[in-house]
RNA sequence: GGCCCCAUCGUCUAGUGGACUAGGACACGGCCCUUUCACGGCCGCGACACGGGUUCGAAUCCCGUUGGGGUCACCA
């Protein structure tokens, strides 16, 4: 039997040494991202994305991303679409992939099998990888045996057929043959890995995995090693998941005669407070945590204001596109992620996108589980938000106010500058563009949207509508009709009652915007105008008088 | 269960043998500012999982224990 010690030799040197696949003397740093189609972008997923991208852009290399659909499904391009929408919208560019193609196209995996096919043929032919006619059956059979026996799992390979005699026998008993790898049985593999340093496995442990299925068919193992040397992969950046399935490719990397690429696992993204990997699929769980739940929320308000779906589907902050939706800046969910796992040094937390490129490194990545923290994410967004220009706050949230009816489109002109008025008024209280409906809807609507609790709060208490009444009043002599004049006024009213500020303002700020929580009282006041103001207190002074 | 990975405040992290009575940020608590809500300012709480080594000296290196996690497909 052929001894394998020979081939980790040569899958540690090539690793320390031949830095370069292809013997080529400088090749540039070449990484890819390859989602499968499933719908949506999970939030681990861009992470490690993101890893890959800057770790390109700082070394000047290519980007690429290649569509792992070798599982034959039906609407790619509309279960791809929402992820490349995502990458364009945090800014993630891609040099070669779909929608822009490349020297090395297509980047479809299930456009790609004629070469999976070739390289399947060569495993066969040096031997690396035998047909089997087993069923899954009695493959099952033999496992459940040796886990019986308490002794790890190694295929018999007793319908192994590497001459045409066995191969014509088996199937003349009407078996179906798949391909498998013909995996060392003795030996250690090595992995030099830029994250978690030197990994060794034994050989033994290894499955005969199967690389094409009975259908002619190729699996994710093959397809990837074939793409990544087809595609001139120097780097392969991924989560630490596919870390355990690292040998097998190690394997079939060495029995093509492929140079190896380098290896950097990446930790996954841990559920919030929590070392278990982020899914989409546990958000009830994740609601039952407040902070979670409060993100949630937030989230939901907007969509339902706007009229979008809330299933946990398509609505749901472990994917990309709630933070679109919802309003978020791609900067502070780019800042967010690039810390969940990597830090520079013990000071610097938030990075322009150059600085990111400038001085991220693979060797600064953690090789333990980040838990994303919506509180975190949230200061970023915070924190974004407030270096942002009004002007460019007014153009995220107008499509925001348009979407929740409460602007027409195209706008009638005079709301340019009076969301503008508002926008600066409401000041570090917006935190997402969809906040702008919950604090602006008033401006925009007849009659506020009094909620009860306000109501019953500030309105429905003894004296509210007398008081109300003699401010209004009031009113008439205030010109001209700004914040100040009217804040002056207040002060002279309060005087003459020989009230605080407190026993009134917070009665016409509910009677005037339905809320008790909003920007500057007088510039609300200002802004609304006088007529407004004063309908809107006769209305405060009904609902107080019912009390 | 096998194999592999991981382990510093609640969370993200700094720390690569002495500068550590362990630093920063978010969160949290208190106070101040204040018409609300935000913002801002000040102060505070708070961690090296455990046990053995190695060393003059260990958060840092080694071993073990415990705990957590990933993965074990004709999915990717």
């Amino acid at each position: 039997m052929r001894s394998y010690h020979g081939r980790c030799a040569i899958a540690t040197l090539s690793q320390e040494f031949a830095v370069l696949p292809h013997g080529s003397q400088r090749m540039t740093v070449r990484t890819r991202f390859a989602p499968s189609p499933t719908g949506y972008l999970h939030i681990g997923g861009v992470r490690t994305a993101l890893f890959n991208w800057l770790f390109t852009r700082r070394q000047g290399g290519q980007f690429l991303l290649r569509i792992d659909d070798t599982d034959a499904q039906r609407n790619v391009e509309e279960a791809l679409a929402p992820i490349l929408h995502g990458f364009r919208w945090l800014g993630l560019h891609w040099d070669e992939g779909p929608e822009i193609g490349g020297p090395h196209a297509p980047y479809y995996q299930s456009q790609r099998l004629k070469r999976y096919q070739e390289e399947v043929e060569r495993l066969l032919k040096s031997g690396a990888a035998y047909y089997d006619y087993a069923t899954a059956d009695e493959i099952a059979a033999e496992r459940l045996e040796a886990e019986r026996e308490k002794r790890p799992f190694v295929y018999s390979r007793r319908y192994m057929a590497e001459s045409a005699d066995e191969q014509s026998r088996f199937e003349k008993e009407g078996r179906k043959r798949v391909v498998r790898l013909k995996m060392p049985r003795e030996g250690t593999c090595v992995i030099q890995d830029h994250i978690r340093g030197r990994v060794e496995v034994q050989w033994a442990r290894e499955q005969d995995h199967v690389v094409q299925r009975a259908d002619g068919t190729c699996l994710y193992h093959l397809a990837s090693v074939v793409d990544d040397f087809d595609f001139e992969i120097t780097h392969v950046i991924r989560a630490e998941e596919h870390l355990p399935n690292t040998p097998r490719q190690v394997f079939i990397v060495q029995s093509l005669g492929y140079g190896l690429p380098q290896y950097a696992h990446v930790p996954y993204v841990a559920a919030p407070a929590s070392k278990e990997k982020l899914s989409k699929r546990k958000l009830d769980k994740y609601l039952k945590m407040p902070d979670f739940r409060k993100l949630n929320e937030h989230g939901a308000a907007i969509a339902q204001a706007i009229g979008i779906g809330t299933s946990a589907d398509t609505f749901n902050p472990v994917i990309v596109d709630f933070y679109e939706q919802v309003g978020y800046l791609p900067d502070a969910i780019v800042n967010y992620l690039v810390l969940l796992g990597w830090s520079l040094d013990d000071k610097t937390e938030f990075f322009s996108r150059q600085q990111m490129v400038d001085s991220f490194s693979l060797e600064r990545v953690n090789s333990s589980p980040a838990a994303f923290d919506p509180k975190k994410l949230w200061a970023f967004q915070d924190h974004y938000m407030k270096g942002l220009p009004p002007k460019q706050k007014v153009a995220m949230m107008l499509p925001f106010l348009q979407r929740a009816k409460l602007v027409s489109s195209p706008p009638p002109c005079e709301v340019g500058p009076l969301l503008m008025r508002i926008v600066e008024a409401a000041g570090d209280r917006l935190k997402t563009a969809g906040d702008i409906i919950q604090y602006a809807d008033f401006f925009f609507l007849d009659l506020p949207r009094y909620e009860s609790d306000a109501v019953e709060k500030r309105l429905k208490a003894p004296g509210v509508a007398e008081r109300l009444t003699r401010f209004r009043a009031l009113l008439a002599t205030v010109a001209p009709w700004t914040a100040a004049a009217l804040e002056e006024a207040m002060n002279r009213f309060i005087a003459a009652e020989g009230i605080a500020i407190g026993d009134i303002i917070h009665a016409v700020r509910v009677a005037v915007t339905g809320k008790t929580v909003g920007p500057g009282m007088f510039d609300c006041l200002e802004l609304l105008g006088k007529e407004r103001v004063e309908g809107r207190l006769e209305e405060g002074v009904k609902m107080a008088g019912t009390a």
